[in-house]
RNA sequence: GGGCUUGUAGCUCAGUUGGCUAGAGCACACGACUGAUAAUCGUGAGGUCGGUAGUUCGAGUCUACCCAGGCCCA
């Protein structure tokens, strides 16, 4: 098609702002470039005295390559940062890594092999404190390549000196506050490797014991159950699968609201759960068992009955744990042998008792002929014992998944330990942490009953671990008597030296550094004294993060308007934090805490290797660049679990390019545009332009608002619907003839670029915390205005335009007929009486308002509706034959061809055309702005 | 098994205290344009609101149970 000559004096758009997005390569290079002019440094001192906003980093464990769900914690955290920021506020970003613990320690176990045994305590923390740092390295670039900004040239680290050091001291104050105490719980233990083992470290496999029951005598008979028994014996059946646990029985549980019967089998009855009274006859042989009554488990709370080996007198106590999967209901209860046990054994107050020793042999405590026996090797001798004090009912062997050893593959036992815990109820700890969860604002606000049920719950915190790679639990054994000690003082010190030459000083220095000359045991005198071995709880560390950065970073605020962390952290730093930091007599460190959920597949279904439907965020960065994955961030719910699939990054993509493109838009009819010398009054603007501000006005405060209370898809949702509705499908579709054809420097068009100028403005500052990088490039593109900013991250959210109601509900109302005209437009282009929505001229047939309204803007309405003509008459001169549209308003749209020719320059069909001296070719007005001297050029 | 939580078109989301033929954008189909062009515009077709049973004149919205997910425990 031969090109027009007048084509060269339109004003088309112009800009260099690429359409295609690019963004693996050029986010890096922005990346570049914002470390180069340091912009995060640039930000904070901008805002050095603005009100603050201190959104806490929880830190991610210094292990691995990042996984989607560290991206979305992090990219929220840096959305978030950058709308305060925006909002004018002073939002320091202080990223942190939690860098001790066992996954570390196992990876570097593995790193060393068997050249581990050659290094001692202090080199193995330095080759666990190299790997740290190797991994902290990796993820701050990972992290960094997102567009997270903040203080990544000095983060904060849980191993650093003086995080180590404050370790120590919050864990000195808890000391003072009384809430650090000794005491033993059973944990997993490997007595081949003499070592306790945490959960991550025991496997399952089979494994074949012996499966017992056992008659525990009731004492007093059944009588003392029920006076309406008869008077015979009366045994409670127990089932076990370690019988070695036998001598460190100390209950019976029941479950409250379970039925049980007692049976009668000759001259004695049995206690047995209803409904497993059949499994059990059969496996102890009763023929005929008589059943003689019921009860619930709440009846029998309360009997005592005889160890049938110990002859010890010990209580039948309620658990919620007793099952009905198998067994007699009746569950043999070791508080030091087992995890349940020991719960149940500490809400009845029964002594932690297990008489094994490092290599699971029994303790000389049993006495002949257990004593110095292996316990899995005692256990015939256990049955032999049981069967001799005629109490073992049945005896065979089973076979059925048991813990292991993960390095030596053997069975382990559970085995009550030395260890120290923080008391929940000294101090009033619970009672203040469920008061202080109230006066949090939780979002969403049943993040509230989560962790308070946790807390109310919750046994008293075990903050010891058998571990190298850690910070030491300052405490002291006595050589003499045995008995461990705390001692404040000698916290401190060591807490003091820490600050220099971190928590290895423990290991460094003689114990007199830190309780002076000539101390002794506070119980027997001695002064034979030892240091703990035990390192503390990772959680401790973390859960300390509070005071050592929010308390020791200038800038930042204690306590913390924010912690932002998924749901999984009520149980974890939520909640150790809170503890953390009311054990040490600080109050609660955060005001607000935001959770999100989990990134599961298309399905709805987590994220597992197996399952091959893991997405990492490289593959999502690679292809798509970081501002992709930032959007997906943005476009989901994150109250729930958010999906992610290739569908959605396929739709999500779509939507991104929509939203550039229509930046591309706004930004290439700014070419010719400079503010300072173009820019026209909002008073003098066309009413088009007008109402496109109001709802700019609308929009912007819509995103806002949404941006404000955390609700970032629906600042998605609101952009995106945004750009396509009501800019693309509408504004811009119309003012494109304005744009192209009116000289360049008319008013009208001066208007519409004003507007356009405006909303390009306030649109890519709105969407700057979500496309971080696209916001930026396309901030650089805009006309040039004095005292701009380098980096729209060092920019503000664009003043509000104005509203204008008013205006807004007659344009409203022109655009309810334009919708009625543009679906009769379509009709007439099926039927082949136009192609293009300029071949048309049409008719508007109204009435009352709608008529009223119509004859108001005659003028437009063939701009409007981007016709060549349009006319206005009352629904009443209706030719035969047309029909009135459906929906609303009332209104009948006829269309014809536009009679006349078609302009050569701005393609609307008109009577004139051929008329213009000079040009033949123009309708008036191209030819009044060709005559005075075309359009832009 | 327990605590908390989710389930609206293929996808992402709206649906205030129960009240209209359940909405939006995208994707899809069809069409237009070729001066946003690896773009743009229009029209249209998509849902028994996870299921079942209740309460009610009326339920996506309330109740119970069930199914399928998620997090944390056991």
């Amino acid at each position: 098609m031969a090109e027009s000559i007048y084509k060269a004096t339109l004003n088309l758009p112009q800009t260099a702002f690429p359409m295609k997005a690019n963004l693996a390569q050029r986010e890096p290079e922005r990346l570049a470039r914002w470390a180069a002019m340091d912009l995060a440094g640039q930000i904070e001192r901008a805002r050095a005295s603005a009100p603050s906003f201190t959104l806490h980093d929880g830190p991610p464990y210094a292990n691995g390559h990042l996984h989607m769900g560290h991206a979305l914690n992090k990219v929220l955290k840096d959305i978030i940062l950058k709308v305060r920021t925006m909002e004018g506020r002073r939002a320091i970003f202080v990223p942190g890594w939690d860098c001790h613990g066992l996954p570390i320690e196992r990876q570097v176990d593995k790193e060393l092999g068997s050249r581990k045994r050659e290094l001692d305590v202090l080199a193995f923390r330095q080759a666990c404190r190299d790997y740290a740092t190797r991994f902290v390295a990796i993820q701050r670039d990972e992290f960094r390549r997102l567009g997270v900004l903040g203080r990544w040239d000095r983060p904060y680290l849980t191993m650093d000196p003086h995080y180590e050091a404050t370790i120590v001291r919050e864990f000195a104050r808890m000391i003072r506050n009384g809430h650090v105490y000794h005491g033993r719980k059973p944990v997993h233990w490997c007595a081949t490797c003499v070592t306790a083992l945490a959960e991550a470290e025991v496997e399952y496999a089979d494994h074949t014991s012996p499966s017992i029951y056992v008659a525990f005598p009731v004492v007093g008979g059944a009588r003392a159950l029920d006076p309406a028994l008869p008077d015979l014996p009366l045994a409670a059946i127990i089932w076990t699968t370690t019988p070695w646990t036998l001598p460190a029985n100390r209950a019976v549980c029941v479950h409250p609201e379970i039925d049980y019967v007692v049976v009668r089998v000759g001259e004695a009855t049995y206690l047995v759960a209803a409904s497993l009274l059949q499994a059990v006859a059969g496996v102890v042989g009763w023929s005929e068992p008589e059943l003689l009554g019921h009860y619930r488990g709440h009846d029998l709370t309360g009997l005592t009955y005889t160890h049938p080996l110990t002859g010890g007198r010990h209580p039948v106590i309620p658990g919620d744990h007793v099952t009905l999967d198998a067994g007699t209901g009746l569950v043999h209860t070791a508080p030091g042998h087992g995890q349940e046990d020991y719960a149940a054994g500490q809400a009845h107050g029964l002594e932690v008792y297990a008489p094994v020793d490092d290599h699971g042999r029994f303790t000389a405590e049993v006495g002949p002929p257990l004593a110095g026996e292996a316990v899995f090797a005692a256990n015939p001798k256990v049955v032999a014992m049981v069967a001799a004090a005629g109490a073992l009912l049945a005896h065979l062997d089973i076979t059925h998944s048991y813990p292991h050893c993960w390095r030596c593959k053997k069975p382990v036992i559970f085995r009550a330990t030395p260890q120290w815990f923080i008391a929940m109820e000294a101090g009033a700890l619970r009672a203040r942490a469920l008061a202080a969860i109230e006066a949090v604002q939780w979002i969403p606000a049943w993040g509230r009953n989560r962790i308070y049920a946790m807390v109310e719950n919750r046994p008293d915190w075990c903050i010891s671990r058998q571990r190298q790679w850690g910070v030491p639990v300052i405490a002291f054994h006595c050589r003499g008597c045995g008995v461990p000690f705390t001692d404040a003082g000698a916290a401190e010190r060591v807490a003091d030296a820490a600050e220099q030459e971190g928590a290895d000083c423990w290991y460094t220095h003689p114990l007199t550094d830190w309780l002076g000359e000539g101390a002794c045991c506070p119980a027997c005198g001695s002064t034979d004294l030892a240091p703990e071995h035990d390192i503390l709880d990772v959680w401790f560390d973390s859960g300390v993060s509070h005071a050592a950065v929010l308390l020791a970073t200038g800038g930042l605020t204690h306590p913390a308007d924010l912690y932002l962390e998924g749901s999984d952290q009520h149980r974890g730093w939520f909640h150790s934090s809170l503890l953390a930091a009311l054990a040490a007599g600080r109050e609660v460190p955060y005001r607000a805490v935001l959770t999100h959920g989990f990134v599961v597949d298309g399905e709805g279904r987590k994220m597992s290797k197996s399952e091959g439907n893991v997405i990492a965020p490289e593959e999502i960065i690679k292809p798509n660049g970081a501002d992709l994955l930032r959007l997906w961030v943005a476009s989901e719910d994150f109250s729930d679990d958010l999906r992610l699939s290739p569908e959605i990054l396929k739709r999500l993509g779509d939507g991104y390019r929509r939203i550039r493109n229509t930046l591309r838009f706004l930004l290439g009819n700014l070419a010719d545009f400079d503010p300072g010398r173009d820019a026209v009054a909002n008073d003098q603007m066309e009413e088009l332009d007008r109402y496109a501000l109001h709802q700019l006005a609308g929009v912007s405060e819509r995103v806002r608002q949404a941006y404000d209370s955390y609700q970032l898809h629906a600042v998605y949702h609101t952009l995106h619907t945004y750009c396509i509705t009501d800019l693309s499908g509408f504004y811009l579709d119309i003012l494109k003839d304005c744009l192209y054809t009116e000289a360049a420097a008319a008013p009208r068009r001066r208007s519409a670029q004003t507007a356009v100028w405006k909303i390009a403005e306030t649109l890519i500052r709105l969407l700057a915390p979500i496309l971080c990088f696209t916001a930026d490039e396309a901030w650089e593109y805009l006309p040039a205005v004095a005292g701009r900013e380098e980096s729209v991250h060092l920019a503000r959210f664009a003043e509000a335009s104005p509203f204008d109601p008013e205006l807004a509900s007659r344009w409203e109302g022109l655009r309810a007929v334009r919708g009625q005209l543009l679906a009769a437009l379509e009709r007439a282009r099926a039927a082949k009486v136009i192609g293009g929505g300029l071949e048309a001229a049409v008719t508007l047939y109204a009435e009352g308002d709608t008529l009223a309204l119509l004859r108001a803007y005659d003028h437009q309405l063939a701009t409007l509706c981007i016709v060549s003509q349009a006319r206005v008459a009352s629904l009443a001169e209706i030719p035969a034959g047309l029909a009135v549209e459906a929906g609303e308003p009332r209104v009948a749209v006829a269309v014809v061809a536009a009679a006349g020719e078609k302009c050569d320059r701005c393609w609307q069909i008109l009577p004139e055309v051929g008329s213009q001296a000079g040009h033949p070719g123009l309708c008036s007005r191209c030819a009044a702005v060709v005559r005075g001297g075309g359009g832009g050029g």
